[in-house]
DNA sequence: AGCACGCCGACT
DNA sequence: GTCGGCGTGCTC
């Protein structure tokens, strides 16, 4: 007997959906080798084939299923079709996507240990904006899917209500998934949910081996106790059972967005999960994502919005105080780019026995060094003259932040031999050495990706702060996100001009979200704590909204500027990226392309927008020039057509390969 | 993405 | 002669 398969294949081209026979019956979600070409690969089964379907297979030759792999996975047909609407919204292969998502099989599978909850009784009671959260979420589990948000200051204990939402669940014998940023996965954190919870516990992130994630997926299919799984962007894959709660904290971090491979938003992902499977879902952040908020605002069906205003517990917000750059002369501040304001007010703190944070959203030294003699800059050949190269100074090295160049410096200008090079602009490194020569007898380290490479050097640096072995971290990102410091009351901001100048639909957003979550880290147990932000645009409204604590004015505010530049929420964008190491061939494909887009968008498609082809902001990375074509529409449905009206007619050429970006986080 | 074929220059 | 560089083309 014959039986004929469509089975989507490991191929990252379209169409990926192939047809086979197999002798043997085969089922939806079985995971098979496939012959493809000369070689073998891997391909899962999604449907018996139709007449039309052999048929369209036309000019091939329909190949024989090889048999399916041995000690793999059968998807279930959620995961298939959770699979297949990322396929369709991303405009990505099918069989590419489920393939980059399993994990590699091993030989010799072993069970995954899981940690026992203790099931604690609660030492605490929610206070009344948390209860009022929780019992109206709690009623609403019955009714199947439904989007909750939780907007709450950070503080204001989300995490209790996760807690308590997460008991109901598994009292009712399903499991949970909770999403969260790799740098809130702290050890910490993970705890609170293992006292009290009373039912297994996983965690799943970027520490976790190869062979432990293929035991945890093997674990995950063949159990059916409730679980909570914890992970990062990538453990919605995981094949929970009896799924039901989806919680998404820190739902506005950019990290949920995948940047290579097929760009998925694991946040977007988990709530089409949650809505396959028919359950609750429920995000959280101090900073909503204004696109999210929106969507709570002006279309309430099936969402629901709880603020929560008040910090648990005696801690206060600490007071945002902003030192205005201009006018201020350096040869007065010698401990530029610190103001004397700045040192001040960190002995103040250190005086008092106190810890600080000093935060930058730079790397190293220096941004980049030039030639005081005849001006050279340092830059590397393969990623373009426009793009310095950063300078650590530990290291002595130069330093791509595009792609894997490094040289050491050289004591010389290569140009003309001056011995006078000069650093310009600053990074962590550069404020450590600047606080180290200030306050002498005090211990300052830097707490950024330079310096910690592992989740262990993160713990045993944390654990050091937390003993009060170090009186002042320099940080970047890394220090703003998630960490509960009990003796620090000042917070510096450094280097946030370069945020809110940088051009981009979002940066007021992001500014202020960074704000706000750096803010977070101080006064957690005091009331007299300060957030001091050197800037030369003290002016600025972003800074007024967040001194007022109103997220609402802010948005109000920034709600219209989307409007008028045909942004998200009002649109949704796409990005196709072509790439190639020939610029030329380049120019004129990505012309082409746009020109034949711009046709099928005047004849069909009026609503969409097209802009471009443009080069990125960093042309060439790594010898390979990049060219983007944005699509903007305020109808999304039209934008996908594009895409796949794009995917249909696109005919290869060698040397260009392109992408795919649906909801890009950055524009260029 | 792989994998093979095929065309060139550089080597024992 | 033939080894290996990579450009080109194909995959049910």
């Amino acid at each position: 007997m014959t039986l004929y398969y469509q089975i989507a294949v490991n191929f990252p081209k379209k169409p990926s959906v192939l047809t086979y026979t197999s002798s043997e019956e085969l089922h939806r979600g079985d995971l098979v080798e496939v012959p493809l070409g000369k070689r073998t690969t891997g391909g899962c089964v999604l449907a018996p084939s139709t007449d039309i379907e052999k048929e369209a297979a036309g000019k091939y030759k329909i190949k024989e299923v090889k048999g399916l792999i041995e000690n793999s996975f059968q998807l279930t047909s959620h995961e298939i079709e959770l699979y297949q609407w990322m396929a369709n919204y991303y405009h990505y292969s099918l069989g590419k996507l489920i393939f980059d998502c399993l994990p590699k099989v091993l030989k010799r599978p072993r069970n995954a240990e899981m940690i026992q909850g203790e099931m604690q009784p609660l030492p605490f009671q929610l206070n009344e904006e948390q209860t009022n959260a929780f019992e109206q979420i709690k009623a609403k589990i019955s009714e199947g899917f439904g989007q909750h948000y939780l907007h709450g200051v950070t503080g204001a204990g989300k995490s209790a209500i996760y807690l308590k939402l997460m008991q109901e669940v598994i009292a009712q014998g399903k499991s949970v998934q909770f999403l969260l940023p790799e740098i809130n996965l702290t050890p910490q954190f993970t705890q609170m949910f293992q006292t009290y919870l009373g039912c297994k516990i996983l965690t799943y992130h970027s520490g976790v081996t190869p062979s432990m994630k293929y035991n945890i997926w093997k674990t995950l299919s063949e159990s059916d106790e409730p679980v909570l799984v914890m992970g990062v962007r990538s453990s919605i894959f995981l094949p929970l059972k009896n799924l039901g709660l989806v919680i998404v904290d820190e739902e506005h971090d950019q990290s949920f967005k995948q940047t290579d491979r097929c760009p998925y938003n694991g946040r977007d992902v988990a709530i089409k999960k949650a809505q396959l499977h028919n359950c609750t879902f429920v995000m959280g952040s101090a900073t909503p994502s204004l696109e999210n908020f929106y969507l709570f605002e002006e279309q309430k069906h099936n969402r629901h919005y709880y603020t929560l205003q008040n910090r648990v517990g005696e801690g206060e917000f600490p007071a945002l105080e902003l030192i205005d750059l201009t006018g201020i002369k350096v040869e007065d501040n010698p401990a530029w780019p610190l103001t004397e304001q700045t040192i001040e007010a960190i002995e103040q703190s250190l005086k008092k026995d106190e810890q600080v944070l000093v935060f930058i959203n730079k790397l190293g030294f220096s941004s980049y060094i030039q030639c005081r003699n005849c001006g050279h800059q340092f830059y590397n050949e393969k990623c373009g003259c426009f793009n310095n190269l950063r300078y650590f100074k530990q290291k002595n090295l130069l330093s791509c932040s595009h792609c894997e160049f490094k040289m050491p410096l050289p004591s010389q200008c290569p140009e003309c031999g001056s011995l006078s090079l000069l650093n310009k602009g600053y990074g962590t490194e550069r404020i450590e050495q600047i606080l180290s020569e200030v306050f002498t007898h005090k211990n300052i380290e830097r707490f950024d990706r330079d310096e910690i490479k592992n989740t262990k050097e993160l713990n045993d640096k944390l654990d050091r702060f937390h003993r009060g072995e170090i009186d002042i971290f320099v940080g970047t990102q890394m220090l703003a996100k998630g960490h509960n410091f009990k003796k620090v009351n000042l917070v510096i901001i450094l280097g946030i001009d370069a945020m809110l100048n940088f051009s981009d639909f979002r940066s007021n957003e992001k500014t202020y979200q960074l704000i706000e979550q750096v803010a977070g880290r101080a006064g957690r147990y005091q009331s007299t704590s300060k957030v001091l932000i050197q800037t030369m645009n003290a002016h600025h409204s972003v800074f007024k909204f967040i001194q007022a604590h109103s997220f609402n004015d802010f948005y109000k505010e920034e709600v219209p500027l989307r409007e008028l530049c045909a942004c998200p929420p009002f649109t949704k964008i796409a990005m196709l990226y072509f790439s190639s190491r020939f610029r030329d061939r380049l120019i004129d494909h990505a012309s082409s392309i746009g020109q034949s887009l711009n046709q099928v968008i005047q004849e069909h498609l009026p609503q969409v927008r097209l802009h471009g082809p443009t080069p990125m902001s960093i042309e060439k990375k790594a010898n390979q020039y990049t060219w983007a074509i944005m699509l903007k529409s305020p109808d999304a449905r039209a934008l996908h057509q594009v895409l796949d009206t794009f995917e249909q007619n696109y005919q290869t050429v060698s040397n260009i390969s392109y992408k795919i970006d649906v909801d890009p986080i950055h524009l260029l």
